[in-house]
DNA sequence: TTACACTTGACAATTAATGTCAAATATATT
DNA sequence: AATATATTTGACATTAATTGTCAAGTGTAA
């Protein structure tokens, strides 16, 4: 149950499936080679934009490699907190609590 | 059932009920009233430095004090995001696969 | 050994976060 | 109403983080 990819790892088999080069891709992005080689090995975060640009490129699904990007943007935000868990799960609570409360005057 | 203080209003209402004037408290964390007040009102973020030094003189509980923190750092970095809650949900998934495989080699 | 794809690391450019300061706005007191 | 004090506001400076380039290095295969 292999199940937990990161962005650049999906970034990566989706290119090669493709048989696209980084060279080919990075253009496309307007970016050297080197930074969409480190965005791939999870040494660099992408932009929203780049991200929204690949999943073009590569015929992904763009809300959920949105959706992936950004969840590790936030645990990027904690990955050094012993509280981060706990935070995580207050974040939902306010969340909740927000949407319910969006519609209201 | 009033449950969502931003962390501007708790350190507010503590700062208010010590009878600490912002001088005071800027003063201890070495910055200027005007950054404080800010803070206070949400519209700049203290560091977390600030706010462990912030526990400690108004008598607050850090590890609470730390995850209001933290859970209102991970809700910016989303607020404007549709996929925002999903993105949220998503991180929660990957911290258990993550805290699951922690002691593994 | 040449050619090509990718990687690495030093550094430059850009953008965002954090801070100061001085003037403006309450608010209360004489 | 004038003064005093606390807070707020906004323009701007400083600093730190992010995003990028470039050139040299590594790996692999023809």
């Amino acid at each position: 149950m292999k199940e937990n990819k990161t962005i650049g790892e999906i970034l990566r088999e989706n290119r090669e499936k493709k048989g696209l080069l980084l060279r080919h891709v990075s253009a496309k992005l307007d970016i050297d080679t080197a930074i969409l080689s480190k965005i791939e090995r999870s040494e660099r975060k992408a932009t929203k934009e780049q991200i929204l640009k690949l999943a073009e490129i590569l015929d992904l699904d763009k809300d959920n490699l949105l959706i992936q990007y950004l969840s590790e943007k936030i645990l990027y935000e904690i990955k050094d907190e012993a509280l981060g868990s706990k935070a995580l799960k207050v974040a939902e609570q306010k969340m909740k609590y927000i949407n319910k409360n969006k519609s209201r005057k």
